[in-house]
RNA sequence: GCCGGUGUAGCUCAGCUGGAAGAGCGCCCGCCUUGUAAGCGGGGGGUCGCGGGUUCGAGUCCCGCCGCCGGCUCCA
């Protein structure tokens, strides 16, 4: 048999040659440094046999690609010293995550952070010395027996629940062994750089009615400095965290009395209105209308809309005078009731409506954060409601809408798309087209995308926008969401041009996903350095000394006639001193004026995070400063 | 909601095995009148998250509740 290496030769070798027997014969030193291959470009253990003809690729102990494998591998020495140190420990699995590894655990007695050190000291004794990987395919019933025999239940139920042609392999090292797909490495000795981070509780295969497990959470790179780099940026990212900003820049804040729900400053207020000016004038321009609609409703329209019955844990319910009502958890339904409310035709649609809308949900208590979950917010909804053939134009508008607000921003996003779920409703050719309209969407865009088979909602197909946090997490934004059950429910109706009565389709929109989690994101993105147009203080004039205070004072009075959010530092205090706190502050553009400047009629320019520009006259710095602000730029 | 952690001055934090609540920054007052990242001196400020309990004595130990942090689950 023979493989192609990546420059393009074949290599020989014998049948049932694996992919270590591939590297030997490449090299010896090169066999000593595999820690898997790829096959076709996906990643293998290297103890598999290779299928003739396969495109190969080694992959060494230092390659980002093997990250993956190096982290598996270390949760399984975590998962050694666990029994070592917690005899009847009971162990599940243990999977590499984007940026390290995890394993989950049911433990005798809960343990505690001070746990993770006697771990990591029990994982280093373990790794003093260099021990093999070894994997072994098994029948099923020796599998079984032998973790019956452990005493492991949740190994023997992932075993049972093996698809019956699937190979049941265990990997060893030491005196543990696990159940195990692989890919390993060849030994433990290029780990070494590895740290257990936390501690979280985790429920047995996600279930809320299985037992709950400890999961150990850790990290491992191939050197200590990529390790110790990795530590510092998640150090570095905690200073970008929207939680630790927003208070201090004076943006919001949270009180024990309203939990999860923020109160805007008015810097923070400033910032909201002019994203909301700018989301306001978009819609306008790109034909939507907006509307605002109450926050509390009669239970008879949740009846209606169905959420009385799927949602209602979610919604904040309240009696008034023997009527049950509830807060609005979305604005759909109220949406609806407006479309419903005259005679609409063909003519009228695409209809599409859009609403800051305050929503409040009751999320549980463990899973409010900062902005970005919150009890109640607004969410830069719309609602489109059109024709069926009007689908693909609609979900390409939007789509094009979304994405040209995250590229103002400069933010990265990803796309998901949701497709029909085994229980649903409406039929199979409205899903169908519904579901190429959104993928032909996507596809025009050029923007990769993955594919949720089965993810979507009973109602309809969507699509998914995801951004992305200080530390990496992912928050889900953009939604656009097709609907065929909500039109029916409320009875909407339009004259099509046949005479006869048609039921809409309605496209869900929200692009921010609410402004609250946007704005977070915004902060983040920024460190807090938000471009001049969403600044709060956007020039604050710095005098010298108490004598320039009325000159300073002249100047930011120019700057806010000519719209610019400004002040004056009028404190007695050092320039130095004043500089260090606007840099602190955030602000964008700082002018300091002095004698030299009075005396010239010009005002010394400084851009947060640079060195004194040089002296320009006020109209000059008026001009600039407008023209940045209009055209939304994201740096000076 | 669940698991683990945590809560001390406006902020960041120290406070050992229970024995008179502290520091830096901010704030207030005074001096300095200042040229591009923090001038000097003085002063005020705390029901130690809340409620029980143990103790001669609790910031410290125990129990309950609340908030926050890291996750699980769910979602904008």
């Amino acid at each position: 048999m023979h493989v192609t290496l990546p420059d393009g030769k074949q290599l020989d070798l014998p049948d049932g040659a694996t992919g270590l027997d591939a590297a030997t014969a490449i090299g010896p030193r090169l066999a000593m440094a595999t820690a898997a291959v790829k096959v076709d470009g996906t990643l293998q253990d290297l103890r598999l046999p290779l299928p003739n003809g396969a495109r190969l690729e080694i992959v060494r102990v230092g390659d980002a690609e093997a990250l993956p494998v190096l982290r598996h591998s270390t949760a399984h020495v975590l998962a050694e010293a666990a029994r070592h140190l917690y005899p009847g420990v009971k162990i599940t699995i243990g999977p590499p995550i984007d940026n390290g590894f995890y394993y989950d655990f049911l433990f005798a007695e809960p343990i505690s952070e001070d746990d993770l050190v006697r771990l990591e000291d029990e994982m280093r004794r373990i790794l003093k010395t260099e021990h093999a990987y070894t994997r072994a395919e098994v029948s099923r019933d020796a599998a079984r027996e032998r973790f019956v025999a452990e005493q492991e239940p949740f190994k023997v139920e992932l075993i049972d629940d093996l698809p019956a042609d699937e190979a049941i392999t265990f990997y060893t090292q030491d005196d543990f062994t696990d159940l195990c797909r692989g890919p390993h490495l060849q030994s433990t000795k290029p780990i070494k750089a590895f740290r257990l981070t936390s501690l979280a509780g985790s429920y047995w295969r996600g279930d809320a009615t299985r037992p709950q497990l400890t999961r150990v959470y850790g990290t491992a790179f191939w050197s200590q400095a990529e390790l110790d780099e990795h530590l510092h940026r998640i150090e570095e990212a905690k200073r970008r965290d929207h939680r630790r900003l927003g208070p201090q820049l004076g943006l919001f804040q949270f009180h024990d009395e309203s939990p999860g729900a923020p109160f805007w400053l008015p810097d923070g207020l400033t910032v909201w209105n002019e994203l909301y000016g700018h989301w306001r004038r978009e819609n306008r321009r790109r034909g939507y209308r907006e509307v605002r609609t109450p926050i509390m409703y009669d239970a008879s329209l949740w009846k209606t809309s169905g959420h009385w019955d799927k949602y209602r844990e979610n919604m904040y319910t309240l009696q008034v005078d023997d009527q049950d009502y509830a807060l609005k958890p979305m604005n759909c339904p109220a949406h609806c009731l407006i479309f419903g409310s005259e005679r609409r035709s063909y003519r009228d649609l695409p209809l599409r409506m859009n609403e800051a809308g305050l929503c409040h949900r009751n999320e549980m208590q463990g899973v409010l954060h900062g902005l970005m979950r919150v009890r109640s917010f607004t969410q830069d909804d719309a609602h489109l409601f059109i024709t069926p053939d009007q689908i693909l134009d609609e979900v390409i508008g939007v789509m094009d809408f979304a994405t040209s607000l995250y590229e103002l921003f400069e933010m990265e996003f990803r796309l998901e798309l949701s497709t029909r779920p085994p229980v649903r409703v409406g039929d199979d050719a409205i899903w169908d087209r519904a579901e190429q309209a959104l993928q032909t969407a996507l596809e025009k865009r050029g923007v990769p995308f993955v594919v949720n088979e089965g993810d979507g909602a009973f109602y309809g197909p969507k699509i998914d926008a995801h951004l992305i946090d200080a530390l990496g997490r992912s928050w889900q934004c953009g939604t656009f969401q097709l609907d065929f059950n909500l039109p029916e429910r409320f009875d909407l109706a339009y004259t099509g041009a046949d005479d006869h009565e048609h039921r809409p389709v309605m496209i869900h929109r929200a692009m921010l996903g609410s402004f609250e989690r946007f704005i977070g994101i915004l902060i983040e993105h920024y460190a807090g350095d938000l471009p001049l147009w969403l600044a709060p203080t956007q020039a604050l004039v710095l005098p010298i000394a108490d004598r320039h205070v009325a000159n300073a004072e002249q100047a930011a009075a120019a700057l806010e006639d000519a719209g610019l959010r400004s002040g004056v530092d009028r404190r007695t205090e050092s320039i130095g001193k004043k500089i260090a706190e606007a840099e602190a502050r955030k602000v964008p553009v700082m002018l300091v004026v002095g004698d030299r400047e009075a005396e010239q009629g010009t005002v010394s320019v400084r851009r947060r995070g640079r060195r004194d520009l040089g002296s320009q006259p006020l109209a000059e710095v008026v001009g600039w400063m407008t023209e940045e602000m209009r055209a939304k730029k994201v740096a000076g």
